[in-house]
RNA sequence: GGGCGUUUAGCUCAGCUGGUUUAGAGCAUCUGCCUUACAAGCAGAGGGUCUGCGGUUCGAAUCCGUAAACGCCCACCA
């Protein structure tokens, strides 16, 4: 064997062996499930370092749970990811010179699945280099056939219930793809942009009394050489096309002047009423609104109240469309058309400055909102679209997280989930987009050509899961990703078209959920909603929520930074066990983790020394003799501290802290196992090893392997193959950890003695490196007392049971007992002084904590007696220690 | 503008309902060692007035209040 694991060829031998050998299949039995259902990658995704975090807990979860006995079923799939693969495939044609626009949707729809399966599933095979134990069996899509019949049958079936309707809304659209977004696909940014205050001329004269002595208007009255105007702030004054009225508050002093009067839209035209409402705060900006319906959330709902008419602008894709322009007006706006709006607010301002209606402008910081997706800023726009009345779901999914049926870990997410439950608005469902699953709407074709889709009567809406008889004509929209998501739990097992099947009675509601928080509303929320209406039951128990893995300066990773390393280039470097460890290692729930190289390099790290322990075992020659006291002691204590570890583990595993299990394993291989009992046991240079000793050596590295395991599948499994004469078929993937556990009772007494003996042997390797005494040179230790014969052997010193103290010695102490260290030769008194009056001088510090607490009454009064004890104990030692330093300090200047 | 979270060693974090030898781990650093499993290693060492201020208490990193910094989420101020 090699002194360095390698671990390229093992990870692909091993990996390959579990397949052959159907280790990650799962089928209902009479176990106990245990079910995780991936959150389904983009199917044209490739793997990024969000993924190794994610993927990796998951499958430590799923390996952990199949060692504990349980039938554990990890399913895979690919999410179709409706508007981020249509952009891929818009953007694949246009290399090819073909715009979507001149495809039908069939013949798009050919193009986008062929994207598919050329891409799909890429990411999927990238997960088994990892090391993932899906039932790949079980491998779905959400645009496969069972998970599409069921996003039909639901919508249908909502829409029945009166759960979904179509309407009118003014909703978030994306004008590069040019779709509606639901309300959680917009993103705001913080953005540095300009507040133009523009001229709004009053139409008619103002009250003669306006103008005050001297010329001095009151305040909010403006005039210049061309007559009285108000002033109007926006942030986007190419909006003005579409301008209906400017709104006041009523019970504004400054505009009051302005009440039942008209303005002139600058630039346009347009002739348009003061209106008043409370919704315009007072004191901000100028006090007066531009209204303009079609392009504004705010301005829609006024205009709903007060009748007004809209007049949208835009065209979809956000460029300047002049023809719903009155056409008395057109003359004045004409040369816009066609504009792009950006484009069109540069010009717009830039005229109205030569016509003198532009006030001033200032710089003003405001949130724009952003498509998730493309990137490309939102345009608010009022179009016919399907929403979920969502009340009912909320009210279905809020109690079971609140009162802690579905726990959150970490649990600060129930806040956030409460907000939004508690704010929840309509879900927008329906997408100008082709990839995807097509709305079950179908319409008369003929009663359709006379009214338009608007105007189309409701009632005669035909939703049904088939198309109908007839001449009909179905919704061209297609529906939210994530409302095909939002089943995913019920529908991988065929919940939907089949409820009551004995695929989803038994591994329905699933055991935890792994995500990140940043999808708990579009995903998480809507799960549970689903859960409960389809199958009355929480789609899972446990939800973890993983950290954000930025790089090492705290940024987040992305391809534009180009500070996302490859995951498979990692495993190329550091095996996938170390990558597995290195992205583990600092991830506690819920915090972001801060990757860098070297933790999978603290990994690979791990890797070799377990190797090493390894060939070192299996290095042993073994033989007929008797096996000595220190190495029966040694076994009896690793049994104690195994059991205690194991014990620990289980209650962190309990608990969600997977980083802090996998750094109690690395420090129980690294410290106890290799450090201290390997050492113990370890024969005289080219002796052999007793056999007794041998096999219980043996028996601890398989009980070592199967705890570690779930972190680092490959090299666990290798050397558990190698450990014994293995089977084929057997693995260590299904061996059971209560197998190994045995059944060894806690020893606490043992642990604490050799913490004791570690001290001394410490001790000793102390005084050693101080003075620079190799170890190979035989020291004697005195002791008050016979010490364990394992201080011999690691320390290499005789030990002397109360020998006589002369000379130069090093001294230490350990607890309250004193040990000795003759070697006059090599003493230097002065620094051995040092020393232990440092020791003294913290000892004595201790010592008045300890006392200024005792000499309290009321701290003897109140606290408990046994801390009250515990402080007595305290002292005393304390008190011995400083008595036994004191004497060595003597001596050593007598 | 609301809400939540964080602030402990150079870095990343534990420290659970206040008391357990005057704060722990891993990494990094420093000093010795190529010691017969492992230099991708071994043995040792140094390093923190627990963000500031105030309070409760016999006793506070821990509970309460307050300030600051950072981060996240939500919200229609043009």
């Amino acid at each position: 064997m090699e002194s360095k694991y390698n671990p390229t060829d093992i990870e692909a031998r091993w990996y390959q062996y579990w397949l052959d050998n159907k280790l990650f299949h799962s089928e209902p039995d009479g176990r106990d499930p245990f079910t995780i259902v991936i959150p389904p990658p983009n199917v044209t995704g490739v793997l990024h370092m969000g993924h190794v975090l994610n993927e990796t807990i998951q499958d430590i979860l799923v390996r952990r749970a199949r060692l504990e006995g349980k039938n554990a079923c990890w399913v895979p799939g690919t999410d179709h990811a409706s508007i981020a693969t249509e952009a891929k495939v818009i953007k694949r044609l246009k290399e090819q010179g073909i715009n979507k626009s001149d495809l039908t949707r069939e013949e798009f729809l050919k193009h986008a699945w062929a994207w598919t399966d050329e891409h799909g599933g890429i990411i999927l095979k990238q997960l088994r280099k990892l090391g993932c134990s899906c039932d790949w069996d079980r491998t779905s899509f959400t645009m496969d056939e069972t998970r599409s019949k069921a996003v039909i049958k639901v919508f249908c079936d909502l829409y029945k219930k009166g759960l979904i309707y179509r309407g009118l809304r003014m909703v978030n659209w994306d004008p590069e793809r040019q779709t509606a977004l639901s309300d959680e696909e917009v993103i705001y940014h913080e953005e540095h942009s300009k507040f133009y205050y523009l001229k709004y001329r009053v139409v008619e004269n103002p009250t003669p009394s306006l103008p005050s002595r001297e010329g001095e208007l009151p305040e909010g009255v403006h005039k210049d050489d061309k007559g009285y105007y108000c002033v109007v702030a926006t942030t986007r004054p190419e909006t003005i096309f579409g301008d209906i009225a400017v709104c006041i508050n009523p019970k504004e002093e400054k505009n009051q002047w302005l009440k039942g009067k008209h303005v002139i839209v600058p630039g346009v035209g347009r002739v348009i009423p003061i209106i008043e409402d409370r919704y315009v705060e007072i004191g901000f900006g100028t006090g007066c609104l531009k209204v303009t319906p079609a392009h504004d959330v705010n301005d829609y709902m006024l205009g709903q109240k007060y009748n007004l008419k809209t007049i949208d602008i835009f065209t979809p894709d956000a460029h300047l469309n002049m023809d719903t322009v009155e056409d008395e007006l057109q003359a004045n706006v004409r040369k816009y058309h066609g504009m792009d709006r950006f484009e069109c607010r540069k010009q717009i301002v830039e005229d109205l400055k030569a016509l003198n209606l532009v006030e001033k402008i200032e710089d003003y910081d405001n949130k724009v909102g952003y498509s998730e997706r493309t990137n490309v800023p939102i345009e608010p726009r009022l179009s016919l679209q399907w929403f979920v009345k969502m009340q009912h779901f909320a009210d279905i999914a809020l109690p079971p997280v609140m009162n802690d049926e579905i726990v959150f870990y970490p649990a600060k997410y129930k806040n956030t989930y409460r907000n939004w439950l508690e704010n929840i608005k309509d879900w927008c469902i329906s997408r100008q987009l082709w990839w995807g699953h097509r709305i079950p709407a179908y319409y008369d074709a003929d009663l359709l050509a006379q009214t338009g889709h608007e105007n189309y009567p409701d009632d005669k809406i035909i939703v049904s899961e088939t198309k109908p008889e007839g001449n009909y004509v179905q919704d061209e929209g297609a529906l939210d990703t994530w409302f095909s998501s939002w089943l995913w739990p019920i529908s991988l097992f065929d919940g939907i078209e089949h409820p009551d099947n004995k695929e989803i009675n038994y591994y329905y509601p699933t055991a935890d959920l792994v995500t990140g928080p940043d999808i708990i509303f579009f995903w998480v929320a809507r799960m549970i909603m689903a859960g409960y209406e389809y199958v009355g039951k929480m789609p899972f128990k446990h939800v973890y929520f993983t950290g954000i893995v930025r790089d090492k300066l705290g940024r987040k990773m992305s391809k534009s930074l180009g500070n996302s390393p490859d995951p498979l280039d990692l495993i190329e470097r550091f095996g996938a066990d170390g990558v597995r460890m290195g992205i583990l290692l600092s991830a506690p729930a819920g915090n972001d983790i801060l990757y860098d190289d070297s933790l999978c390099e603290q990994g690979r790290n791990f890797c070799n020394k377990i190797w090493n322990c390894f060939r070192m075992v299996k290095g042993l020659e073994v033989a007929e003799i008797p096996q000595p006291e220190t190495s029966k002691y040694a076994i009896e204590w690793f049994n104690a501290k195994l059991a205690e570890t194991e014990v620990e583990i289980a209650d962190l595993f309990s608990k969600y802290r997977l980083s802090e299990a996998l750094m109690e394993i690395y420090k129980l291989y690294c410290d106890e196992f290799s450090g201290w009992y390997l050492e113990m046991i370890k024969p005289a240079y080219q002796q052999p090893i007793d056999k007794a000793t041998y096999e219980a050596t043996l028996a601890f590295f398989d009980r070592l392997l199967r705890v570690l395991h779930p972190f680092m599948p490959f090299i666990t499994e290798e050397l558990w193959q190698n450990l014994y004469e293995r089977k084929e078929g057997e693995s260590i993937m299904i061996a059971s950890l209560n197998d190994a556990n045995g059944d060894a009772p806690l020893n606490g007494e043992i642990l604490k003695e050799v913490e004791n003996l570690k001290e001394i042997i410490a001790g000793v390797r102390n005084a050693r490196a101080s003075k620079n005494i190799p170890q190979k040179e035989r020291l004697t230790l005195i002791s008050p007392e016979p010490l364990n014969a394992l201080v011999d052997k690691l320390a290499n010193v005789e030990v002397v049971v109360n020998g006589e103290v002369s000379g130069n010695c090093s001294k230490f102490i350990v607890g309250t007992t004193e040990f000795a260290i003759p070697m006059d030769a090599f003493i230097n008194v002065d620094e051995e002084l040092k020393k232990l009056e440092a020791d003294l001088q913290h000892q004595q510090g201790f010592l008045r904590g300890v006392m200024a607490k005792l000499s309290n009454e009321r701290f003897v009064a109140n606290a408990k007696p046994e801390i009250v004890d515990l402080e007595r104990k305290k002292k005393a030692d304390a008190e011995a220690r400083i008595a036994a330093l004191e004497e060595a300090i003597k001596a050593l200047k007598g």
